[in-house]
DNA sequence: GTTCCTGCAAAAGATTTGCAGTGAC
DNA sequence: GTCACTGCAAATCTTTTGCAGGAAC
């Protein structure tokens, strides 16, 4: 489903995370550590139970709670994005500098989600950022469609 | 928040999902009806509660075990779409032909949702649909932002 | 030693399901 | 009269909160 373990994808964000944390006034404590390390090797969003046994995996699960609590700080602070792609449960991922920025693909068969980036839609939005005087929006665009293997699968 | 009483919006898409309702062998129930012409009276998407108090304020009161079978069968059959702003509910609204297309600027303060439309971003979606190879595929943004009152009153 | 962090269990919301009575055809 | 539709109540699922013990500083 992702990353396996150890190997960052992001290396520079877990050091502004952790910097942000600390400066912040929170205390180094393992859950939070633990998963910080985590978003920092995701390629894109993970539901809370996907987070939740990727954890378990490695060896150093963390109570649901304690997870939510930590990605609410980490939202917080502009180091997590939540991402709704329309299935009911809420999806997190690392976003800010030093994350690549990317939307998602969602299947409605397989419900995956996958990451896409596209230049001239960054260049539609920037335009329409001017056009409806937003500074600093955040956007968040999901496209539903049939992935890859599923379209193979109902054309069957 | 939306139209008060029996002003369709979206008099043509109230008949297609009439007929499609009939069409699919779906009786014309009390509730059935009453949800269609609800939703063909809304510019925006509606959160259940919401769809739940204006159908009571109009003395045709619905269960909320009904409001979201009837929603599902309608999203199933593509006359409404379900749109997930972000914030754990979800809302819905119709869709497809007869209903003007749109998307969705939400203020991360008061939470108030508002449509918008720009036709540089259709052309960039179009664009991206056919480097994605994604057939019919339906798309939905969502802007997050202060709205404008609200920012505003975040300047005194 | 103090204050924050964490896990557990319970609570709170949103949504779904089971079932029995009511209404459409 | 039959079968679908609806409402109620209970169940389910995700997310949040309260609280007591444990860890960081």
């Amino acid at each position: 489903m992702s990353a396996r373990a150890g190997i960052a994808v992001h290396p520079a964000w877990a050091e502004r995370a952790r910097n942000a944390l600390t400066e912040a006034g929170y205390r180094r404590g393992g859950a939070r550590s633990a998963v910080v390390t985590l978003l920092a090797e995701q390629p894109c969003a993970l539901a809370v139970a996907e987070l939740m046994e990727l954890l378990a995996e490695r060896d150093r699960a963390v109570s649901r709670a304690s997870v939510y609590r930590v990605l609410e700080e980490l939202e917080r602070l502009g180091l997590v994005q939540r991402v709704e792609v329309g299935l009911g449960i809420a999806r997190y991922e690392a976003t800010g500098s030093g994350v690549g920025h990317h939307h998602h693909l969602v299947c409605e068969r397989c419900k995956r989600v996958e990451p896409f980036t596209d230049e001239g839609l960054e260049r539609a939005i920037a335009r329409l950022s001017g056009r409806l005087a937003l500074q600093a929006a955040e956007h968040e665009i999901v496209i539903r469609r049939a992935c890859a293997s599923c379209a193979e699968i109902s054309r069957r």
